[in-house]
DNA sequence: CGACAACTTGACGGGCGTCAACCGGAGTGG
DNA sequence: CCACTCCGGTTGACGCCCGTCAAGTTGTCG
């Protein structure tokens, strides 16, 4: 349990550094903190709903979702994370996990142990607060997901999907604003948007006809951000990433 | 600017109460926030989207949502609240609110400055465990909405509110699990759900014919609670009120 | 008792689901 | 190196759930 790969912290260190002002001692304290450096196959689980585990996984490269089921065995995808996201911080909260996070992508994770984050809380307030403050940007994020579900036609969630998704891979440092890489299938937008997979492909056809974006394979390409934005009804203020 | 009412406070300790261990210390501190009470009619604005305050509401009575809005003019509200209910913590950490908050029956608020609440956080650090644990099962909650707009059909997803609804209120103290008052609209139900007015109706209607519910005015009685959480897919893990 | 909002019910249409077939690329094994 | 397999993507035909529109009805507050 020691620091195998030195920047393996680095996407997370950016990204609560971002979210609160802390010190070097902050800082220093944060890199101090041990953890395991994992390599995981796409699919793999990396939270299971109602298994506690004793580790919070930060994710260090690749894509992830976390997703809930129906009885009836639909699948709903509720978030998807990339370089630098927390995965479960909530769990050092609440005990018991309420949903799936599943690797998208190949990853790779550093399990930093549960006690020894919740001491770093303890000790160090500013960094408590970049942590909380990064769960009420989720949940301001799943707050707009349910108006993108509940509210939009298809095309609509289509767009509000891309839009969110390159502005944060810009964030993070991941493709430009108007160039990316979609690393799920045209089945997990689906699951994410509260549509089926046909449809999906139906509307990304759509929007490529109408010439708002082109598409070879899964690289993705915003030829007119301005109408897409339109389009999706997209205002970022809800990802808090100013 | 002081306590008008000693027990305006109530709702929100016996809520925090449960949400942390908090020691005689802690509950001596939180209630002697200072705080004003008022009354504000059915439909007046708590939190308005874009608007930063420096007070943040306890609901003392009441009920109010929170809602976001398309730019095509479609309402989403992406969660109720009511008695205990702290409106808007994460405006502590996120400047500017993201959303509406509004009040759906007349409520009374107790307003409390976010400089004090700040404050007390940095000295009770058990206070801030039920606080951040209290927005952790608030997002839990909206994931779960995500999941009910986004894959279950009208039925259900109107059912689960009902079951999510009555369950609230029982911890809350108001009513019992199979009898209580709906405070909010069709319409409301509608733009909780996804649905129009019109086809919360006909579910409403079919729910009852069914013989799963009763209704009169806006009490709703649950006849067969086992099989309408079976129609809702309800399992209340996500709500983490053990 | 009049006004207004909320609720109720029916008729009709469309957006999206379902089903089905086919294509294309990546991995695998002979 | 090629055949096979499999998963994901693509496209078309058809149907249903739920939205829309419209016309009452009920209930509440003045």
């Amino acid at each position: 349990m020691t620091a195998i790969s030195g920047d393996a912290l680095e996407g997370a260190i950016r990204k609560i550094g971002r979210l609160a002002r802390l010190d070097d001692e902050d800082f220093r304290m944060f890199e101090a903190l041990p953890f395991r450096v994992a390599s995981l196959p796409a699919g793999r689980y990396l939270v299971r709903e109602g298994v506690a585990a004793d580790e919070c996984g930060l994710l260090v490269q690749g894509f992830a979702c976390r997703h809930k089921t129906t009885a009836s065995g639909g699948r709903q995808i509720v978030s998807f994370h990339m370089r630098g996201d927390i995965l479960d911080i909530q769990l050092l909260l609440l005990a018991v996990p309420d949903h799936n996070v599943q690797a998208v992508t190949e990853v790779r994770v550093a399990w930093v142990p549960k006690a020894q984050l919740r001491q770093l809380i303890r000790q160090r307030p500013s960094i408590a607060d970049a942590l909380w403050r990064d769960t009420l940007i989720d949940a301001s994020i799943f707050r707009e997901w349910v108006l993108n579900v509940g509210r939009r036609d298809a095309r609509s969630r289509i767009a509000h999907l891309l839009c969110e998704f390159a502005a944060r891979c810009e964030v993070a440092g991941l493709g430009s604003a108007d160039r990316f890489e979609l690393p799920m299938t045209q089945e997990m937008i689906a699951d994410a948007t509260g549509l089926t997979g046909v449809h999906v492909n139906r509307m990304l056809r759509q929007l490529a006809d109408e010439g708002l974006i082109t598409r070879s394979g899964r690289q993705v390409r915003i030829i007119d951000p301005e109408r897409l934005r339109e389009v999706a009804d997209f205002d970022p203020a809800y990802l808090h990433a100013a």
